[in-house]
Order: C-alpha cells, then sequence, then structure tokens
DNA sequence: GGACACATGTAATACGTTACATGATTTT
DNA sequence: AAAATCATGTAACGTATTACATGTGTCC
C-alpha cells in the first residue's frame, strides 16, 4: 500500500493482528502466521519486518522502543489512520476474490491429470484423499483450543476452515468413484 | 521455473493447458485464464507472454511461426522435456498448501471483524452471502457446459468449485447464525 | 475509412521467498 | 561455556500486476 488505495491479504492481516493483540513486537504478528493451521500463511521474515516498518512509514501505526530486555525490538500499534485503513479493508464492497470462487491448487492439478497414465491419475486420488485426511486432527485441535479460548471470530473462523476442508474430501470421494478411477 | 526444482501453479497451468489443447498461441491460453470463473486466475498479459518464453528458454515448450493470417505469433506445444516437468509437476507427493487448509480471503478477513461497529459487522455478512449467492449462477451455467463438452475432468473441477461455493455459503450462513449477527 | 476490439507485447513497480547474518537468551 | 534456539533483520532474486504501446482484423 504505497500509492494503491487497498490493502493486501497479508497488510490487512497484519493490522487486524495489530489491532486484536494490542501493542506487540513483529515478531509476536508473525508468531502467529507461523502458527496457523494454513499453509498459505509462510510467515516469513523478509515480508513480515519489512511490511511493518512500510506500514509505519505510511502512518498507519506507530511504535514504542520495547523495554523489556536487552534484546533491541519495537512495539507497534494502531494509529487512528491504520484503524481506518482496516476498517476500509472489511467494509463493503468485498472484493471478487473474497466472494468468487476460491483458488485451490488441488483442483488445478485435477484439471490437467490426463497428462498422467492411468495408474498415475489413480495414484494421485488416493495420495490426495490420504495427505488431506491427516490434516484433518490438527485442524480439530485447533477448533478445540478456539472454543475453549472463549474467541468468537476465530472459533467461527476455525469451522469455516474444517468445513472447506471437508467439502473437499467429500467432493475427492465423488471423484474417486468417477469412472477414470474404479 | 529458472533454478527451482518445480513448477509455479502459472507455470504448471500454463503447461497443462498446451498439452491439453495440442500446439495454440500464448493468447489462446491467456483465454482460458480470462474465461476462468475464478478470479485467481488474472490472466494477464504481463504474466503469460513472458512465461511463455521464459518456458521456451527452459527447453519445455517449442514453438512454430504461425502460418495463419498476417499477424505475427507462434503456435507453442510441449517437449518432450516439457511433458515430464508437467507430470513431475502433478506426481506425489503433493505440495503442502494443495492439500492443507485452502486459502480464503473471506475468512481472513472474518477473523478480524471484531474491528468493525457491530452494524458494520451484520452488513459484513449480509454483503458476503449476497455477493457469493451471484456467483452460484454463473458456476452452474459452466457446469452445464462442461457436463455437454464431455470432458470428464473439466467436469468433476468444476462440481469441485461449486461444491466448495456451497460450503462456505453453508458456512456463512451458520455465521449469521451466530450470536453477534442474531 | 473511422471506430473498436483483438492480439502481442514491454516497462515500471511492488511484493514475497529464500538464504544469509547477527546478537540475545535459554538449555544442556 | 558450548550449543541450540529465539528474535531481528537484510540482500538477492523471481514473479505478477498495472499501465502503456502498437499493429491487425472487423464492423458500421
Amino acid at each position: 500500500m504505497s500509492r494503491r488505495d487497498t490493502l493486501t491479504e497479508l497488510e490487512g492481516a497484519v493490522l487486524g493482528e495489530l489491532q486484536a493483540r494490542g501493542p506487540c513486537t513483529p515478531y509476536t504478528v508473525r508468531r502467529e502466521f507461523l502458527d496457523s493451521p494454513s499453509p498459505y500463511w509462510s510467515g516469513s521474515a523478509g515480508a513480515i519486518y519489512p511490511l511493518v516498518r512500510r506500514l509505519e512509514r505510511l502512518g498507519l501505526v506507530q511504535s514504542l522502543p520495547s523495554a523489556a530486555g536487552r534484546r533491541r525490538s519495537r512495539l507497534y500499534s494502531l494509529t487512528e489512520k491504520g484503524r481506518n485503513a482496516l476498517q476500509a479493508w472489511l467494509k463493503p464492497p468485498l472484493p471478487e476474490i473474497a466472494v468468487g470462487v476460491p483458488s485451490d491448487p488441488l483442483r488445478t492439478r485435477l484439471s490437467f491429470l490426463s497428462a498422467l497414465p492411468r495408474a498415475g491419475r489413480v495414484r494421485f486420488v488416493a495420495e490426495a484423499r490420504k495427505r488431506m485426511k491427516e490434516h484433518l486432527r490438527p485442524i480439530q485441535r485447533d477448533l478445540a483450543r478456539r472454543r475453549r479460548s472463549g474467541d468468537t471470530y476465530g472459533l467461527l473462523v476455525a469451522r469455516g476452515a474444517l468445513a472447506a476442508l471437508r467439502a473437499r474430501l467429500a467432493w475427492l470421494a465423488d471423484v474417486a468413484r468417477a469412472a477414470e478411477f474404479r
């Protein structure tokens, strides 16, 4: 958001975290991404630190040197302008990408599955189902954790993640039943 | 894929299209993305044309000057190396991002919804449901088209897209029922 | 034959990843 | 006190987006 009029996903998420947690270090924000059950949120240092400084340069966040410890660090928090930017990001009109068909790398690959020989196609679907099922347990743990924490939106989001994963699994079962794989 | 050992989503998709359609121009490939019901596939010219030439430089595709018309253009097709790269991209092990919790910009935004006043939160959910429902019809048309076309994988993919959208809608209905919005 | 969309690009720019560097804190 | 990990960065690199430029076919 240098001369753009809207925030990127990562910028929005960072502002959102800062708003939700109050003043904290970039690393605290980064941890949240690193701990996310979704591989989408890589939380790479090379993204977060420059981004936070960019937000400060734009006046969306402000920082104070951290008192605790001898380690150099700063605590960041939203400015009034930052709160407005976050709210504008959340407010309608929602971007197409948020309401349209979600992207799905697995679906993309399936589009081109005819490029594999039959045995390869069967293996593809089997592996996909197996690997996706392995993700169910961690998600459910995350869900339970959020249930205990009492964070309404965190809980709803976790339920959404689980629902998305289950829908994909049900679809894959359907795929496996298709003529190609029987 | 210059010194990477795997293809990006876009590279894989372009190779896949070239494989599926046989020799064609970059624009033909681009059209496929432009016509996709998913906003994820922007199909911007600045991405496709340089990418195709990169693939050629790497020896994954080859090209011949297009005979038809006076318009300068080239027809691209996969090389043996390109077919191998495509198959390697499709083959297990699948990347985490393909089997993990799919990313979802709407879910991301919902995480931070507490930053809006109550009226704004209600509006957010209402707008999201309305806009998502508007996408059902085009998806169903796309589904019908693919049903007629007889392309097995295209049909399965379209069914997956519809299933994903419906699951999200069901989840949003759930969200709307939550305490916050009654 | 002027207007308009089609088709093929290019340049500037911005952003995220990977890999590395370095000091602080904790563990063994 | 050595090793490991935490925390804060930075630099190089690759890739996608936006916006523009330009020629070509088509339609009125």
